[in-house]
DNA sequence: GACAAGGTTTGATCGGGGTCAAAGAGTCTC
DNA sequence: GAGACTCTTTGACCCCGATCAAACCTTGTC
């Protein structure tokens, strides 16, 4: 009767999801004013669109299990990817100002989201002063994850790019308890390529020349990090005699 | 004994930017509500900063005179501009969610921003709705955005970069009263292709061919854009033979 | 399990934009 | 208005990552 999920059991005050999703930071009597913020779940099959470009905004989505990429096309086909979405992350903000998505999400693999009816979050965040707080910063957050990604498309280099890629990934991975030195990418190396603003053969190659100087294992999509400092130097390059640096 | 400007005639009620910026959309009723939004202004000299990375949380700006630009660096010194702002942009979204600045925020000439302490705006977003919205949208808004300088830095060509920084830039100038055509740029070369993560050199090259071409005229910082359809077209590239565009 | 289709790796070559360099133009200070 | 400084332009050369190409691997389908 309904393209969402059967609405029992979606309440955020018994999801195993509530310290890293929308309703962080909230004690258990304030979670429960949170239970009619979710109209039900969504399940979205590996290569389906959440949304896409131009439809109309109505909700916010919580990715509760599976891994989206958000992407934005010009007219003649080119496409940027501009983010990876894991659980507890939130979409669709960019929806808000126009009424209208301006970017696709697209499950990587079969997923599954909450849906958060706009008019609802609209409503509760005035009535509701830590939902209204948080969404404040839920928003903020995706403005400074943003500047870092313009940082690293705008100076930083292909081996910097990976490298700064595969440690943001590893990082919210293991904030949400998988290992910190092995993931299986969900997503392509074009995918990847997109989101870094460089060709799949690049990243492709940058990925051999990490495995055969020992800082990675790579085998397809299965990664293993073997030198987690390596990577960080990668990323944070000092400066070679930084004699003012320790005392 | 105070380093905000006298307060006297700071409301948006009174205040001829009230379309461009934070009110916009509210009746003269609802903007009289919003009065006791603004703590007072700020001038910062050319070349001083609103704030810097690191520094504590405290307010939202609204660019009231004046030009800035906002950029992150990176411990090894180099800078990446995230975006420039002009009068009626707000400023310091970026802050909310760790209650501190991630960027710095640079007069590029004289300057005056309005004061907004965040404290108000929760306060008043909560009790009056059509702020609230507004605070969404205006943070929606700089999402879209950032997306948008994500397809610049990731995909375009170095002309396509520039010439969808001259279109922005005058669009917004138009907006604001001013020529479609001309333009004095308050950046110099090097802000410029910080922005479009470029090197000044490439940006005054690009600039030169586009003068040879009949496109702009350049002369140092004051630009004459003679051929917007040219710019629009790099922009916007059509696939060569596209017949199923013109019936 | 043969086949097709997409994803990945690797090699060879190319070119757009970076780097280095130098001269010219504008601006500020004393 | 001389001098210092920064900003801009232009030239010459180079290199990183793009492009083109081919082989290999993985996955799904009949």
């Amino acid at each position: 009767m309904n393209t969402l999920t059967a609405s029992i059991k979606v309440a955020c005050s018994s999801c195993n999801l509530r310290e890293l999703c929308m309703p962080v930071g909230l004690s258990a009597d304030e979670l429960t004013q949170l239970d009619t913020l979710i109209a039900g779940r969504k399940k979205i099959p590996k290569g389906g669109a959440l949304y896409k470009a131009g439809d109309p905004f109505h909700a916010l989505y919580a990715v509760r299990t599976g891994f989206f990429k958000t992407e934005v096309n010009t007219q003649d086909g080119r496409g940027q990817v501009t983010g990876f979405q894991m659980m507890g992350e939130i979409m669709g903000l960019d929806g808000i100002v126009q009424d209208q998505h301006s970017c696709d999400a697209v499950a990587l693999e079969d997923s599954e989201v909450c849906v958060m009816p706009y008019a609802r979050i609209e409503d509760l965040s005035m009535r509701f002063e830590p939902l209204g707080r948080h969404l404040h910063k839920v928003m903020s957050r995706e403005i400074v994850r943003d500047q870092g990604v313009m940082l690293l498309l705008g100076i930083m280099r292909a081996e910097e790019r990976v490298a700064a890629f595969l440690l943001n990934l590893v990082q919210r991975l293991h904030a949400r308890g998988f290992s910190q030195s092995e993931v299986v990418l969900r997503m392509t190396r074009r995918e990847i390529g997109s989101y870094l603003g460089m060709k799949l053969e690049t990243v492709s190659r940058v990925f051999s020349r990490f495995a055969e100087e020992g800082i990675v294992n790579v085998n397809q999509r299965h990664i293993v990090i073997r030198d987690p400092s390596a990577l960080k130097a990668l990323v944070t390059p000092q400066s070679e005699n930084c004699t003012h640096q320790s005392a």
